[in-house]
RNA sequence: GGCGAGAUAGCUCAGUUGGCUAGAGCACGCGGUUCAUACCCGCGGUGUCGAGGGUUCGAAUCCCCCUCUCGCUACCA
């Protein structure tokens, strides 16, 4: 086998909020199967994936755990790691963002861009809007006012540092323009050009001073650097990569890197944020991010709760390591979302593994033993079917890699069972028992024995990257090698006269959809029982990533914003409000108009809060308003004030309401 | 609201630059077969190709408009 030359491919790296379940497991196998198959392509392959370790959530975790951060990760890193192990992943590193040498070029990384002015601090001054707790660039000024409310802005009190977006961002949509590849799929792309790059990109704030858990900026520990940009370049330091100019041999072989697989819900950061940190290095750009789609369960959302929170080491641990694979596989078209249950994963397992592919392993291994003693000959006495088998044979690996190419992998494996479903024509169409009744067939029966026997090994050559184990127990059952690649174009290499085994064992068992169900209820049961052992804790904890930063978790803790005085207090008007009427905000997805009866006044104001309620149900509520905010204009439409809502974690919304009946306009204090 | 994608058989989807009686897999029904894990093989669709209009000899495919779904994004005072 030629080499092919470095092919170098990532997943993104795990957050290490909580154990992951099999959506989040999803992408770990699609990438091990594009690194086993370029590997048997013979590409010198570097796979790496790991584990993303910092940032605001973990440090809460943490601290509800009862234990340091670091420990909190080590635990979570060890269970994403046992999980890829037990898809059987063939990963070369698995990187953590607190490994010391990560973290070290992170910091040097931080400090070269600053250093060259890419990265500034704090341009905050005049442009902090108290009320709102929220800082604005000069441009994003309405009227030298804050654009939110309205109101005066007054110096920055807190410094922070920016990285200059902007100045790369020409760059940028050249390279997108150019690249067409890069960006997959493509209506991916179209969503960055149009959201970000063309109306225009802000400087990113790439330091945090709110928490801890990070890695220091090493010239001014108040800042922790931001988690994407720790994050994303373990793409970089996990090969070798030196800020200084020393990066390894390692890293000049395998970057840029071929392929970055990730979720579609983080593109942005990579096709956006991370080739412009690059560019800023100096560095190419990846070939190519993949943004795939996700592998719902198709029982609907998961909870541990509700029990139905899929594992993928409880499945691989009942069906086996490589029915999960070949489901994970399988299910997973290229643009839209997949779906998993029980169900699904019995359906498939049978139909594919267990009828079509372990079934015609072992008949033909059967037939053998039967009919010749176990000894697989080529008499070489062709007929009529012959051809086309051997046609499919011999052309079902250039369908494979083509669709290989394209990523699509699901179609890949269709392909290599279009090749399975073919033999088991053959066999339909030579009918070798018809053949063993005649002692002068003999030779034709052993050629057709013969030819089934190729056929099915050049199959799990193919299969091999897919399903591994599989792929290895058909070789040993019919006690030869698995092909290389570039020898899949030609029929007839299996060695002439070996003797498969004596006896076959089945591949793949045959479910009974109540057994599966029965598992399912037995993982039920445990999973809500450590779901009511675990105190205080009601919600699901696979909240995405990009809600680190947010602070959100179970039961709930905020970052604290600083303590006011009583005055302070004062200055908030609160009343109990009368909504008399109600409308939908016709060109706003989420916004309800409401008038609101407070004292002898009406009010009008717009909420964010059509999706927990409808305009019917708002009418005839007393709530609580906040009746002295300054009027602001939302979609058009003037709003008078602010109805108060709790808000959990999902961002489902309750309005506060008196306990007791009050009338409209009476003080809450 | 802005930008984008889509609407094809019960289900999941293919249908390249307009040209065949509109296809595949699953499910379902019937038939065949018995080497094999009750398996495999064959046969079976009267689908208004979302609605309407247009261009054309000819449209699922191009244009216009409508309805609905989905993705990203904005509004959450």
């Amino acid at each position: 086998m030629t080499n092919k030359g470095p092919y170098y491919i990532t997943t993104a790296i795990a957050y290490t909020s909580g154990k992951p379940h099999i959506g989040n497991s999803y992408e770990i196998v699609l990438a091990d199967a594009i690194a086993r198959f370029k590997r048997k392509e013979g590409y010198d392959v570097f796979f790496q994936t790991g584990t993303d370790e910092h940032g605001q959530k973990i440090e809460l975790k943490a601290a509800e755990a009862g234990v340091t951060p670091k420990e909190f990760v080590d635990g979570v890193a060890g269970e994403i790691k046992s999980v890829c192990d037990c898809l059987n992943t063939s990963y070369d590193k698995f990187i953590r963002t607190t490994d010391a040498d990560h973290e070290r070029q992170v910091q040097k990384i931080f400090k070269k861009l600053y250093n060259q002015g890419d990265i500034y601090k704090g341009a905050y001054e005049g442009m902090y809007c108290t009320p709102c707790e929220s800082f604005w660039t000069e441009s994003q000024l309405k009227d030298g006012k804050c654009p939110d409310c309205g109101r005066e802005v007054k110096p920055a009190k807190e410094e922070a540092y920016f990285f200059k977006m902007s100045k790369y961002a020409d760059r940028l949509i050249e390279h997108i323009n150019t690249h067409p590849e890069f960006i997959q799929p493509v209506s991916r792309k179209n969503e960055m050009m149009n959201n970000f790059l063309l109306p225009g990109l802000q400087d990113l704030c790439v330091s945090r001073t709110s928490f801890k858990w990070g890695i220091p900026v090493d010239f001014d520990d108040k800042h922790v650097v931001y988690v994407w940009l720790d994050a994303l370049t373990n793409y970089i330091t996990g090969i070798g990569y030196d800020a200084d100019g020393n990066s390894t041999e390692q890293y000049k072989k395998y970057w840029p890197a071929d392929l970055h697989l990730i979720g579609k819900d983080i593109v942005r950061f990579h096709t956006i944020y991370w080739p412009i940190f690059l560019m800023a290095l100096g560095e190419p750009l990846p070939k190519k991010v993949f943004g795939h789609p996700w592998l719902l369960s198709g029982d609907g959302k998961m909870s541990k709760s509700l029990g139905n929170v899929l594992y993928a080491d409880d499945l691989a641990a009942f069906f086996g390591v490589d029915a999960v694979r070949y489901f994970m596989i399988h299910e997973m078209p290229y643009e839209n979302d997949g779906s998993i249950s029980w169900n699904l994963m019995t359906e498939r397992i049978n139909t594919d593994l267990a009828n079509v592919l372990g079934n015609l392993v072992n008949r033909t291994i059967s037939m053998s033993n039967k009919y010749f003693g176990g000894v697989v000959e080529n008499k070489n006495v062709p007929d009529d079917p012959d051809a086309d088998l051997i046609q499919v044979a011999t052309s079902t690996y250039a369908k494979v890699e083509a669709k290989m190419n394209e990523l699509r992998v699901a179609d890949a494996l269709t392909e290599i069972f279009n090749l399975f479903k073919r033999c088991n024509k053959y066999i339909d169409e030579t009918a070798p028992w018809v053949l063993a009744k005649d002692e002068a067939n003999k030779d034709r029966l052993a050629t057709v024995l013969y030819n089934l026997t190729e056929g099915i090994m050049m199959g799990a050559s193919m299969l091999q990257p897919f399903l591994p184990e599989t792929a290895d127990k058909i070789a040993a059952q019919m006690n030869a090698s698995l092909r290389d690649f570039d020898t899949l174009e030609q029929f007839g290499l299996y060695p002439d006269g070996k003797k498969v085994t004596e006896t076959p064992t089945p591949l793949f068992a045959r479910l009974d959809i109540k057994d599966v169900l029965a598992e399912a209820e037995r993982i039920a049961a445990i999973q809500k029982a450590a779901a009511a052992a675990e105190e205080g804790s009601d919600g699901a904890k696979e909240d995405a990533k990009d809600e680190a930063q947010n602070g959100a978790s179970d039961g709930i803790d905020l970052e604290p914003k600083p303590t006011i005085s009583y005055d302070d207090f004062a200055k908030l008007q609160f009343q109990v409000g009368e909504i008399l009427a109600c409308e939908e905000v016709k060109k706003s997805r989420k916004l309800l108009c409401s008038q609101v009866k407070v004292g002898s006044k009406t009010l009008q104001i717009v909420s964010g809060i059509k999706s927990q309620y409808t305009p019917e149900e708002m009418v005839g509520k007393k709530v609580m308003v906040l009746t002295n905010l300054a009027p602001a204009t939302l979609a058009g439409i003037e709003s008078q004030g602010m109805l108060i809502c709790a808000e959990d974690e999902k961002g489902a919304l309750s309005l506060l309401v008196p306990e007791n009946p009050m009338p409209s306009g009476a003080e809450i204090c």
